[in-house]
DNA sequence: CTGTTAGCGCCTTCAC
DNA sequence: GTGAAGGCGCTAACAG
């Protein structure tokens, strides 16, 4: 609707459209702007706000002054067309200034900068991106419990390389739930992101496909994805674990257990069959007396422990499948004072103080594969699917070089 | 220019325009996309692909079979009038159904969705984010270092509350340099973010005032902005360490050390103020000679409790900075056999198994008051600023209840 | 080196 | 209950 406003005298108006009224405000706001950038100037400096006790009112978004006459004023944000008024340019050469187009003379360039900064315009990256074609700087990120600290090193590593070419990361968490997935997912993926690392939670991941056919690299992390075609970046889960496991049987360990809950996941199978693997290679092919798998989040790795070193014929080595079983191997261990040798599964830290070994890897390196190879897919879609694989090593630290005790 | 392509015969065609062979082209996707649907459901159950050593193609952008005389398929995503010619309605008709209006018939609703389905087509939120004004349903929420573990815990937080209504959190680190701070910011203001929640890294915010007014949430998370009006979430830092030293002097202790490093910044200034407050209260006026504070990342937390320890007048009791300052305490403790009594501030994984008394917060909580914030102004932006304090608790573990040895 | 025109995909306004 | 026209802020294509 008309606000009714027109400024100045003479010249009828021709069309007392929308649009029109819109410019008539936004000329008023350019005049109010340098109002403006006096009065910020001298806000600049407020000194000895304190933490608490201050009072301070937000500006209200329509400011009625009508006192002295004018309308409703709307602080909208500039455009590169009242830039382009202000600096006397067309908006088209504005716009060559932001995309770094080399064919602006310098003086205009530097005219055209100035006008922005007094309105304080700021390039639209929205209207940007779908001008052209839905090409956005944004890749999103899927994790499942947003908790977990080694996601979280994960998504430092992607980030850190999405930074680099001026890519930023857009986070989300699908709170561990299947179900979740394909909805958190698919509405990233109305965001135009130009690529989706995701960790896998959901069984299935061929709802994506017509995204991947789209276009949108899609990159598994930590875990490959399940009826999709996708690059992946996943640990050395298995010989990372098949390396622990030779480090004991070279010191003659044998009975060797193995505690992990979950276990049915991708990443604790695959360390499961690296366990099995070096036993195998020294002959102990029967090892599921050893084995303590659980997939209730009820049980304990304290308890697992307990039933292990408790049974009949108890295990002089144990190795975890992740962290949190360390940590419970370890406080079940200290009661006891039994000389059972212990590698954990991912490196944590006070490990050292403790005298942990560990199969330690870097998170924050699995990310920055993962970040890496997003931007690669951004620039050359095609191309055969890549698993990369991020070596672990053995940290030894003491408690898993201990000798069998019996 | 005119791809010089028209199809069907009969019929001069009036405009050869851009606009108008576009739509040619995506008719005849919209041939293609059912003959794909059939091949997508085919590919649907792929089975059995390993991790490792499977070759697949991307789908390549442009599919230039020309031997069945057709032109280049441009594989372009589904819009609104894609749906809505395939169920035989207006864009506009579509646009209801996917913005929830009530007035739609079921019956059109039902062809609508399910032509939408057939073309996969998912809503491009940035156009819709364009139409409305700019009006995103994103939070960006900006951090120093972001490897820093609590940093996360606190992302994770304000995820879990956007996550609620809807928003989704762009994340995005400075990487600790306070100039980076503005360039990262006003990169994501122009994504036209909801709110910025940001950690102040940067002497000095007064750079988003204009934003501000414009009425963009600002919250400062875990210290105060400076030379900004703007809401902030902080932790009880004062209060919490006094607190600590309140209970060591209730023990008897009047010696007791504080260590740091670095010690100029908020949280830890505030930290420090609580100690030196607390001590003030029994009577030690006189605090510095059991002060260690720094700020060179050089010195190593074990240094300065050695320093400390060494001296010679040495505290019977030792309160820490941070989280980095209470592992170096411990593990220098460790060294000796002193029975120093130590109280650390942040509590961290394992601390409960080492018997260590720390002043514990939820950094998560942190976030999640510092998420629900944002919400609340992007709902009403006006009123006052608020400074929202978390509070901490003490957790006895044995560590802090040491009495004075000498 | 700069300007003009049209349109990205969607939604608002207004008409039927 | 549905449709047609126009414009959000920007840039590609073309023209000068």
């Amino acid at each position: 609707m008309d606000t009714g406003f027109h400024r100045g005298s003479g010249g009828h108006v021709t069309r007392a459209g929308t649009r029109q009224s819109i410019r008539h405000v936004n000329d008023v706001l350019l005049r109010e702007w340098s109002e403006d950038e006096r009065e910020v100037a001298s806000i600049r400096r407020i000194r000895g706000l304190g933490v608490r006790g201050d009072i301070a009112f937000h500006a209200p978004r329509f400011n009625d002054d009508m006192s002295r006459g004018r309308p409703m004023k709307i602080q909208s944000r500039a455009t590169l067309e009242d830039v382009a008024r202000l600096a006397g340019v067309s908006a088209k050469t504005v716009s060559r200034v932001y995309s770094n187009s080399p064919r602006v003379l310098p003086e205009t360039r530097e005219r055209i900068l100035d006008a922005a900064k007094r309105l304080r315009f700021r390039p639209n990256t929205l209207a940007r991106s779908l001008r052209q074609g839905g090409k956005t700087d944004t890749v999103a990120f899927v994790i499942g419990d947003i908790r977990n600290p080694f996601y979280f090193h994960v998504a430092a590593g992607i980030e850190q390389e999405l930074a680099k070419r001026g890519f930023t990361m857009l986070l989300a968490s699908t709170g561990d739930s299947p179900e979740s997935e394909p909805v958190v997912v698919n509405a990233l993926l109305g965001q135009l992101v130009r690529a989706l690392l995701l960790i896998p939670i959901a069984g299935d991941q061929s709802y994506l496909e017509g995204e991947r056919q789209l276009g949108t690299p899609v990159i598994a992390v930590d875990r490959p994805a399940t009826d999709l075609v996708a690059d992946s970046v996943v640990l050395a889960n298995r010989a990372g674990m098949a390396d622990a496991v030779r480090s004991l049987t070279a010191l003659g360990h044998r009975k060797v257990g193995f505690v992990s809950n979950p276990s049915e996941m991708y990443t604790l199978a695959e360390r499961l069959a690296g366990y099995r693997q070096a036993l195998r290679e020294v002959g102990v092919l029967e090892t599921t007396t050893w084995e303590r798998l659980d997939n209730d989040p009820q049980i304990t790795p304290e308890s697992q422990v307990r039933s292990l070193l408790d049974s009949s014929d108890p295990p002089t080595a144990i190795v975890t499948g992740n962290n949190r079983a360390t940590m419970g191997a370890l406080r079940e261990l200290r009661e006891r004072n039994d000389q059972v040798a212990l590698i954990g599964f991912d490196d944590f830290e006070l490990a050292d103080m403790l005298g942990i070994s560990v199969v330690a890897h870097d998170p924050v390196e699995l990310g920055r594969a993962a970040g890496r190879l997003a931007l690669e897919r951004i620039e050359s879609p095609s191309g055969p699917t890549r698993t990369i694989e991020i070596a672990t090593r053995i940290v030894a630290r003491g408690s898993g070089e201990i000798p069998p005790s019996r």
